[in-house]
DNA sequence: TCTTAGTTGCAAATGATTTGCAAGTAAAAC
DNA sequence: GTTTTACTTGCAAATCATTTGCAACTAAGA
C-alpha cells in the first residue's frame, strides 16, 4: 500500500530503471500520465492511433505489464461497470477510493483517513502485509440517485 | 451493501422467488454452501462432476448469473491471485474484507467497524448510493511474511 | 397426464489479454 | 559514427474465462 510516489514522470522512473525508452513506450506513458479519466487497454490504443502512428495493442498491453511490474501504476476493476477490462491510473502516494456509477457509469473518487485506519487494523490485527489493495464500490451517485427517485431517498 | 442475508439456504430462496428447481442447480447450490473456501466456476464444475453426474459448465455459469441477479452470492476478484476468474461466496449480512496472500494463495477474511463506518461516510459525504462494494488486499500472510525475512520485519 | 415455458448440453462465439516469432531498433561498446 | 547485441515491435495465432444460439429435455402448473 505505501508505495512510493512516483516522483517525476513514467518516463524517467523507467529510464532510472535501466528499461530502453522507445516511440511508442512514449506516447503510453504521457497518454496515461495526461488523462483525467481512468483508461483501459483499448482506450488508449485508440488515443494512440489518434495522437500518432498506429501503436499494436500487444505493445500497449506490454507496457502496461511493464508499469505495473514496477509498481508505477495501478490496475483497477471498477467494479466490471463494463466488461472485464481493467483500468488503469499512475500510482499515487495516497490511496482512494472508487465509486462507480451503475446508471451513468461515472467514476467518482474519495479520500479519507478511515481508508488509511483500515489499512493500519488489517496490517497490525492480521499481521498482514499488504502489498497493494483497492476498495471499490458500485451504486448509484448523487445525479442518478436523484433521477431514480425524484421525491425522496 | 445493506444486502438481505439469505434466510434459509439458497434452494428455498431461489423457489420463494418463482424459479425452478433442476437435480443441476441443487447440486451448486449446496456446493456454494457448504464450502469454505471461496470457488471459482471450474471449481464448482469439477467438485460436481466428482459428487454426481457431470454438469455441463454452461450450466453453472447460469446458475451463478441467477444467484448474482438475486444478490444472492457475491462475486469476488480476490485479487486475480490466480488468473482472471471469479470467485463466489454466499452474500452475507455483514461485509467483509479479503486478503489474498500472494505467496500462498490463502485467503483470509477479516471484519471491522470501519469498514460499516467508511461505508457510512461514502455514502453520506458523496451522496453516493451504494449497492455492491468490495475491499481486497493483496500482499503477504503472517505465515509467508515470516518465511520472507526470518529476522525482522 | 398434458402442456408449456423454462432449462440443459453442446459447440461455437466472444472479449480481454497473452504469446511466438521474424524483423526492427535503442543504446552500449567499439 | 559504426557496429553489435539484446531488447522491442507488429502481426497473427493462441489462450483463458465466460457467454450464447439452438435443439432436445423437463419441472411444475393446469
Amino acid at each position: 500500500m505505501e508505495q512510493l510516489a512516483p516522483r517525476r514522470n513514467l518516463r524517467d522512473e523507467l529510464k532510472d530503471r535501466g528499461i530502453r525508452m522507445t516511440h511508442q513506450r512514449e506516447i503510453v506513458l504521457e497518454l496515461i500520465q495526461g488523462s483525467s479519466r481512468h483508461l483501459d487497454a483499448e482506450s488508449l490504443w485508440k488515443l494512440a492511433a489518434r495522437k500518432d502512428t498506429c501503436i499494436n495493442l500487444a505493445t500497449i498491453y506490454r507496457t502496461l505489464t511493464l508499469l505495473k511490474r514496477f509498481g508505477l501504476v495501478d490496475e483497477l476493476d471498477l467494479m466490471h461497470i463494463e466488461g472485464e477490462k481493467h483500468y488503469y491510473e499512475v500510482t499515487r502516494l495516497r490511496s482512494h477510493i472508487h465509486l462507480a456509477c451503475f446508471r451513468c457509469g461515472e467514476i467518482q473518487e474519495f479520500q479519507t483517513p478511515l481508508f488509511t485506519k483500515l489499512c493500519k487494523q488489517v496490517e497490525q490485527e492480521c499481521s498482514f502485509s499488504i502489498k497493494t489493495g483497492r476498495l471499490e464500490f458500485g451504486g448509484l451517485c448523487s445525479k442518478c440517485r436523484q433521477k431514480e427517485r425524484p421525491a425522496a431517498d
